[in-house]
RNA sequence: GGUGGCAUAGCUCAGCUGGAUAGAGCACCUGCCUUCUAAGCAGGCGGUCCUAGGUUCGAAUCCUAGUGCCAUCACCA
C-alpha cells in the first residue's frame, strides 16, 4: 500500500479517536527541505471540522501516529504543519519491491484505446521548427498515454491536395528545367519547397507589374496570371486530368521521401496515415443529413452554414455555394471515418497549434450537435507557436528554421563539445557520429518538451541551445555516468541484484528513493495533462538528486559491502527510470559520453 | 470590437490545481578534479509573482476589473 493511503487511514482514525469526528479527507504534501521530516500533514483544513488549536491538533495526531505506526518514527509541528519522519525501513522495503521491476511506473496497456494525430504537414514545403514542436509533442504524448495504460494509435492526415501544391507544381513546370531530387542531389521536400518560393517570387513580380500598369493592388493580387493558372490547375486536378495528376503524384512522391528522412532522424513514427486527397469529399453526405435534421441551414446562394451564436460563437460555413468542401467539411468527415476505422477508440487527440483553437471548438461542437456521442471525447492538444526574435516564421519569405538544418546543427555542436572534452578515445568515427546525433537531438528535444505546451517558445538561432544545466545532455550525462559505475561494479564482482539488507539510509539515499517513489504518479499526471513537460521536470529533479549523492558519497569506494551494493542498486534503478522517462520524451540515452 | 491563451529573477522556465521564508537553469562572483566521467557538485548575487480590488485561517494559484503581448473571428487550409 502507498504511504499516503496508510497515513490517510491512520490520521482519520486519530481524529476520530481523539475528537470523535470523521474527516472527509486529509491533505498531504512532501515536507519542505528546510524542515525535518518526509511527509507533512496539513492541519489547517481540519479546522473546518475539528475545533481547536492547529498546533495542538498536530501534536496529538503526531503522537498517535508514532504510537500506532511503525513507519512513523518521529514528528514535529510547525504552525499548522505536522511533519512526519518516515522510517528508513519503509523506504528500504519500497525499494526492494521496485528494484527488479522492469516495468516500474508503467501501467500495462488496456483496451481503452485512443487515437493521437500529429504532424499533418502540407506537402509543398519542407518541415521547419514549428513542425518539430508538433512532432515531438504528439509523439511524446502518445508514448506517455501508452505508458499510462492506454492503447494508442498514432496517425496523421497529410494535406496533399490544394492550391499550395499546385503552386509548386506550376513553378516547377515553368522554371524547373527537369530538375529532380536525383539529378540535383536535393532532398525531395526541399526541391518542391524551392518551387513554392519561386512561385511566390514570380507572383509578386506579376502583381507589382500590374500595379505599375495602374491596376488596384487588391485586384492585381487576385488577377495575377500565374495565380489564375494555379487555380486552373487545381480545377484540372479535381477533374482528374491525367497529366496534372501524374505531376502531382510525382512531386508528392519526392516530398514523402524527404519527409520520411526527416521523421526518421527526428525519431517519430505513425501507425497509419490518411491523405486529404482521399478524405476531402468525406463529410459532404453528413452535411446533407445535417440539413435534414436542422443542424445546418442553406442560404439563398446555396452555401451551407451552422449557427453557433447560442453557444457564444459565430455562424460558420460548412459547404461552399458551389457545393465544394471546406476545411471543416473535411474534418467532420475525417473524424467520422476514424471512428469507423478504429471501432475500439474511446477518444481522439488532435495535436495542432493554438492558432486553430477556434476551429476545433467549432468542429467538436458540430460533431456533438450531429449527435455523435464520442464528440465529448475529443481533445485539441493545442500548443503555442515557435517564434523567432524577428517574429513569426514564414515559409514563403524564407524566414524559417529548417528542421533538417537544425538537427544537423545540433549534432555538430554536440560533436565539437565532445571533441573538446575528449572522453571518447576508443570510439570509432561511426560510433562518435551516432553519439553526437543522440546528444544533439537530446538537447533539442528536451529544450522544446520541457516547456508547457500551451506556452509560446521564442527560439533564438543565434544563441545555441544549452548543453548544461536543465538540459537533455545533462541528464544523458548522468545516465552515462551511472552506466560507467555499473560496468566497474561488474568488473569488481559487486553483487547488487539481491534485496538489500541495509537497515539505515544516508539522507541522500532516502531523498533519492522518495523521488523514485513518485514516478508512477508522475506518468499519470503527465497523461492527464497531455504534458511531456511534467516528465521532463521530474527527470531533472531525479538527476539532480542523484548527482548530489554522487558527489557527496563514494559508491564503489564504500567499504561496507552491503551499503556499496545498495548504492549500486540505487544507481541502476535511477538509470532505468531515466531511460524510461526519456523514452517517453523520445530521447535516447548513451552508455558513455 | 467579440472570443480564447499567456504574463513569476537580467534571460529561459518550474511551482504538485489554495499552504510554511516563491524554486531551478543560463549569465555574473567564490570554492571543489593524484580517488566511481567536472556536460558535474557546494555556495553567493538577483523577486512589486503585470496592476487594483475581492473571497479566507492562508492567494503566484480562485473571482472581478484593468494593462500588455499573441492568436482567432474568411465561400484559405
Amino acid at each position: 500500500m502507498k504511504i499516503q493511503e496508510v497515513l490517510q487511514e491512520k490520521v482519520t482514525e486519530a481524529i476520530n479517536a481523539i475528537y470523535g469526528i470523521t474527516l472527509p479527507s486529509v491533505e498531504f504534501q512532501p515536507t519542505r527541505k528546510d524542515f525535518e521530516g518526509d511527509v507533512t500533514v496539513v492541519v489547517f483544513p481540519m479546522l473546518r471540522h475539528v475545533k481547536g488549536n492547529p498546533v495542538q491538533i498536530g501534536e496529538q495526531v503526531g503522537a498517535y501516529l508514532v504510537k500506532e505506526l511503525d513507519i512513523v518514527t518521529s514528528f514535529n509541528v510547525v504552525k499548522g504543519f505536522l511533519n512526519l519522519v518516515i522510517s528508513d525501513a519503509f523506504y528500504l522495503s519500497f525499494f526492494n519491491k521496485i528494484q527488479n521491476d522492469t516495468a516500474f511506473g508503467l501501467v500495462a496497456p488496456s483496451d481503452d484505446a485512443i487515437l493521437v494525430e500529429y504532424s499533418s504537414p502540407n506537402t509543398n514545403k519542407p518541415l521547419h521548427l514549428g513542425h518539430i514542436r508538433n512532432n515531438l509533442l504528439g509523439y511524446s504524448v502518445a508514448e506517455i498515454l501508452k505508458a499510462s495504460g492506454k492503447k494508442v494509435y498514432k496517425t496523421q492526415i497529410i494535406n496533399d491536395r490544394g492550391i499550395h501544391i499546385c503552386k509548386s507544381m506550376l513553378a516547377w513546370q515553368r522554371f524547373g528545367n527537369g530538375e529532380t531530387p536525383e539529378n540535383t542531389g536535393l532532398k525531395g521536400d526541399k526541391l518542391v519547397g524551392n518551387y513554392y518560393v519561386a512561385f511566390d517570387k514570380a507572383y509578386k513580380e506579376e502583381v507589382a507589374k500590374l500595379v505599375d500598369d495602374g491596376v488596384e493592388k487588391k485586384q492585381a493580387e487576385k488577377e495575377a496570371p500565374i495565380l489564375l493558372e494555379a487555380q486552373q490547375m487545381l480545377l484540372k486536378w479535381e477533374a482528374g486530368d491525367a497529366d496534372v495528376v501524374a505531376l502531382w503524384k510525382k512531386m508528392n512522391g519526392w516530398v514523402y521521401k524527404g519527409f520520411d528522412t526527416t521523421y526518421k532522424n527526428l525519431g517519430v513514427d505513425f501507425d497509419s496515415y490518411l491523405y486529404e486527397s482521399d478524405t476531402y469529399l468525406l463529410g459532404k453526405d453528413v452535411v446533407a443529413d445535417g440539413i435534414k435534421n436542422g443542424v445546418f441551414y442553406k442560404k439563398e446562394d446555396g452555401s451551407v452554414w451552422i449557427d453557433l451564436t447560442d453557444e457564444g460563437l459565430d455562424e460558420k460555413i460548412v459547404l461552399r455555394s458551389d457545393g465544394t468542401a471546406v476545411y471543416m467539411t473535411q474534418d467532420i468527415g475525417t473524424a467520422i471515418q476514424r471512428v469507423k476505422d478504429h471501432s475500439d477508440i474511446n477518444g481522439m487527440v488532435y495535436t495542432v497549434g493554438n492558432e486553430q483553437d477556434y476551429h476545433f471548438r467549432v468542429l467538436f461542437l458540430i460533431l456533438k450537435k450531429l449527435g455523435f456521442t464520442w464528440a465529448d471525447k475529443l481533445f485539441h492538444l493545442s500548443y503555442g507557436m515557435v517564434d523567432l526574435p524577428s517574429g513569426k516564421m514564414k515559409s514563403r519569405e524564407g524566414t524559417v528554421v529548417d528542421a533538417d538544418d537544425l538537427m544537423e546543427q545540433m549534432t555538430q555542436t554536440a560533436g565539437s563539445i565532445s571533441e573538446e572534452l575528449g572522453k571518447l578515445e576508443n570510439y570509432s568515427e561511426e560510433e562518435k557520429q551516432s553519439l553526437y546525433k543522440m546528444i544533439g537531438l537530446g538537447a533539442l528535444k528536451y529544450y522544446i518538451l520541457k516547456v508547457d505546451p500551451k506556452k509560446r517558445i521564442l527560439f533564438n538561432p543565434e544563441e545555441s541551445v544549452d548543453f548544461q544545466g536543465n538540459t537533455g545532455p545533462f541528464i544523458q550525462y548522468t545516465y552515462a555516468r551511472i552506466q560507467s559505475i555499473l560496468r566497474k561494479a561488474k568488473d569488481t564482482n559487486v553483487v547488487w541484484e539481491n534485496e538489500t539488507t541495509v537497515v539505515a539510509l544516508h539522507p541522500k539515499e532516502k531523498e533519492l528513493i522518495k523521488q523514485l517513489e513518485v514516478f508512477p504518479d508522475t506518468i499519470q499526471l503527465a497523461a492527464e495533462n497531455y504534458s511531456p513537460a511534467v516528465i521532463a521536470n521530474f527527470t531533472y529533479d531525479l538527476v539532480r538528486e542523484f548527482n548530489s549523492l554522487y558527489q557527496q558519497v563514494s559508491i564503489l569506494g564504500e567499504t561496507d559491502e552491503d551499503k556499496k551494493a545498495l548504492r549500486v542498486q540505487l544507481s541502476y534503478k535511477v538509470g532505468e527510470v531515466i531511460k524510461t522517462a526519456f523514452r517517453l520524451l523520445g530521447i535516447s540515452v548513451p552508455e558513455r559520453m
